[in-house]
DNA sequence: ATGCAATCAATTGTATGCAATTTAATTTTA
DNA sequence: TAAAATTAAATTGCATACAATTGATTGCAT
């Protein structure tokens, strides 16, 4: 009786055309973001920045799925490049509170013109884009609940 | 008249649910695959190994979405934990070839279990799954195509 | 009040990823 | 056929990621 290994299977799986998938899409974002010397990580910490102004370390890894190992050391990039400020909460001197500088906020307008090339590299209809991006909450929502009952 | 910075919004992007649903998937499997002794990166290339026997490092990454600056050394740890061996090619020197041994081949039935245990954990229903995965496939061909044409 | 638990960043250590370069082998071309 | 171009891995350098630990601060319970 032979055992089914099908399931083991690279085109078997749901995951690995989502690591790919995810992996292939930054990379297609390079050259964008080489123009504005940002690396993808740091964009979308700026895209959370240019959103709030003002965040704590915790607060912005719940936001990036990123904890303060990876955090740390890409936020004192970001402030040696004079997009931010990292100071301490002075109500509570655990926090460190990372702010939006001048600088930060013009890289913006450098940044806005980004997602719509980006827009145009993914070749699926807009009603396509659309499904992803709820199936992909979906999980993302489920994965997140998951973790709060453990 | 006020710039409008909506495209710039972490909520508004495709690829940032992508990046983040792909590393906390990763994140999931870790328990199951800390039981085999694998990475994820190593688990995806078994599964390689397991589906093909014998393969050179050029096909392998291609499959993978990997170059051989990531497989290199994740072989060479492989190799090292007696899963697989790396020989030249006699009829093409440049060719590395990597071999499953039977020591990965015994690891496949330890392995087998963990497919299903993964889907248990994605919240989709069967036909959210399958579509999720074919508008994925989609936008990797897409990719691979943009790039064929550069 | 004080000691203990909890919280938040930073640090440490390991494993990717990828661009760019290098080295070795092979193929193509003049 | 010898030089040039191409190809495949390996190497180098930089930037994540994340688990686990540490250190400092704060909250809480006695």
């Amino acid at each position: 009786m032979q055992k089914n290994y099908d399931g083991l299977k690279l085109d078997n799986q749901l995951c690995f055309p989502l690591y790919a998938c995810s992996k292939e899409i930054v990379r297609m974002y390079k050259p964008f973001l080489d123009d504005i010397d940002l690396t993808y990580t740091q964009y979308i910490t700026m895209m959370v920045m240019w959103e709030v102004e003002e965040i704590n370390v915790k607060s912005l890894g719940e936001r990036l799925y990123l904890d303060s190992g990876t955090l740390t050391p890409l936020l004192k990039k970001l402030e040696a490049k004079g997009y931010i400020l990292r100071s301490r909460s002075k109500t509570d001197e655990r926090n460190l509170i990372v702010s939006l500088t001048d600088e930060g906020r013009k890289l913006r307008d450098k940044a806005v013109c980004i997602p719509e090339k980006m827009a145009g590299c993914v070749r699926l209809t807009r009603e396509e884009a659309f499904e992803l991006y709820r199936l992909l909450h979906k999980v993302l929502i489920g994965i997140n609940e998951e973790n709060e009952n453990v």
